[in-house]
DNA sequence: CTGACTGTACGAGTTTACTCGAACCACCGA
DNA sequence: TCGGTGGTTCGAGTAAACTCGTACAGTCAG
């Protein structure tokens, strides 16, 4: 595709055992109205539309999405999908690696992840 | 039902002509992540959950709800919502009747009325 | 051990949103 | 004409979110 964004091409994390997921909400705990406010963001939501449309086999590093951004703060943001219950993120050694709980958004809010996925950014970047 | 509330029973529009209503986005201009945003906060949530819910043949005035706020503020969050596009606000007379885009976020994304329908709130209020 | 890599924690500045009082306006009925 | 009702606008205070630099910590290869 296009060359321009860096580390679309990413090495799988290490065989081996999984790392336990870092603290988040249980599916009964996630709140639609913190899932809205954490969508509200547009780097936000690209990150999970991506996630979505674009992840493979295995889930990828906050470097993956090519976001030109303080480390700081796609910190902020990683976590704040974290938080909301958006995201599951693993300590794959230095590096974490990021999916989204498809399972469990599904089983929650049936639809939503749809929309999401044919999500239009408001500008092409 | 519950009868704590003011203003569960109110009047239908005066019958006549149906005003213009107020200036709002076209269906195409609906962004999700403003919708989103809009939906954040749990008192506009729960304003599009009980105009789904509850609203019968006519749309209703911003009284209607039981909203125990300040004027200003219900101005605010109504202009909020109508500016997402998730309302449609009609001037009868003095008052002005708030009612669901359904047909247009239905069309624009669809399923996600049926997630706020479901929603519940976080504390009975 | 040293350096590269990934990411966190803290703190501060800036911006945005929310909240509300006060003054005001339009309409309508008596 | 005079309230009462329903709602707006302005402005300001407060709270929350976003943004980011700096410093630091853990892992891994050499």
């Amino acid at each position: 595709m296009s060359g321009t964004v860096p580390g679309l091409q990413e090495p799988p994390p290490p065989a081996g055992e999984v790392p336990e997921p870092l603290p988040e909400p249980a599916r009964d705990e996630i709140r639609l109205e913190a899932v809205m406010a954490a969508l509200s963001d547009p780097l936000r939501m690209g990150v999970v539309r991506k996630l979505l449309l674009e992840s493979e086999e295995f889930d990828h590093t906050c470097t993956w999405f090519g976001l030109d951004r303080p480390k700081s703060s796609l910190t902020h943001h990683f976590r704040t999908l974290r938080d909301a219950g958006l995201i599951r993120q693993r300590q794959y050694g230095p590096a974490r690696r990021n999916q989204v709980r498809i399972a469990d958004l599904e089983a929650r809010f049936p639809g939503l992840l749809r929309l999401v996925a044919e999500w239009q950014p408001p500008a092409a970047r």
